[in-house]
DNA sequence: TATAGCATTTACGTAAACGTAAGTCGGGTG
DNA sequence: CACCCGACTTACGTTTACGTAAATGCTATA
């Protein structure tokens, strides 16, 4: 009944002389609430790089770094291609000056769609609570069919 | 470079006993902003069903009539599979609660889902605005790298 | 008759973000 | 030993609403 400590967790707990915290796949989409085939698919796609323990994947505080930052994308609307473009300029030894400007740039332009987004949304709303109106009345119609007012 | 009536004219304008204009595809498309390829797809699909002469499409009033339908139920976010659900149900002969009804039943779980997509595109937006302000900054910063206030 | 213009059909392609199936593997357990 | 769990890989499937050829046809006009 009793869970030994696995390999992996011995290379998280043991080989860690750096502080690294690894975290397996399956932790790793519990805490973010993401399918095991979300964190493969974005790796696939080159948004994640998570350690390798033979063919198990380690992910570090980086990597949930990362992943927060792809999930707050896509929560704001960016493609997983911007996100990557954008994920993909950051330098750890540089200012990321560039990376900052293209996502202040990309950012302007989504808030942009968005509030776009909105306003057809709110059309839709309206119009659809007109038609609501009009089909309730139809039916009312139907339901009684006596001349205008009185009743 | 007179235009002569055409057989497509001629059944619009003297085979016109019942008083139908019909109209083909082309001026179809223009008049309400979609593509040829559009009306055939909803034909397709059972949406439209324009009269034929010949191979030539010919749309009547009714048909117009039902396109208005279809987009209206796509502005608002319906599925055409859901428009046809609500079109195939109208009977001309009958009171059509059922359609009615029904539209009623489909277009209240819809506005739900048109609320509930604000809200996020709402919370999309404040995030945005956060992080963008976050990104702001830190460019700021990378440009003007003095310690906190006073410059 | 050649051409322009509008129409027709068939059918594959596209985008995004995974879902899902299928089969395999290594490690730990009773 | 037999088994289960968690993980792995590969790769086809899904959804929606058309886009985009490609090849062909009818009609009217110069």
């Amino acid at each position: 009944m009793m869970k030994l400590v696995s390999v992996a967790e011995a290379a998280a707990n043991e080989n860690n002389l750096t502080g690294e915290d690894y975290v397996r796949i399956g932790e790793m989409a519990k805490k973010y609430s993401v399918t095991l085939r979300t964190l493969r698919f974005y790796e696939d796609k080159g948004l994640l790089n998570p350690k390798r323990e033979g063919s198990t994947r380690l992910y570090t505080r980086r990597d949930r770094a990362r992943l927060k930052l792809i999930l707050l994308g896509r929560k704001v609307g960016f493609s997983l291609r911007d996100v990557k473009q954008m994920i993909d300029l950051y330098d750890p030894s540089g200012t990321n000056s560039k990376q900052l400007r293209l996502t202040i740039d990309k950012s302007e332009k989504q808030l942009g769609r968005l509030q776009k987004q909105r306003q057809l949304l709110d059309e839709a709303i309206d119009e659809l609570n007109n038609h609501m109106t009009v089909v309730r009345q139809l039916l009312a119609d139907r339901a009684a069919p006596q001349v205008s007012a009185a009743g």
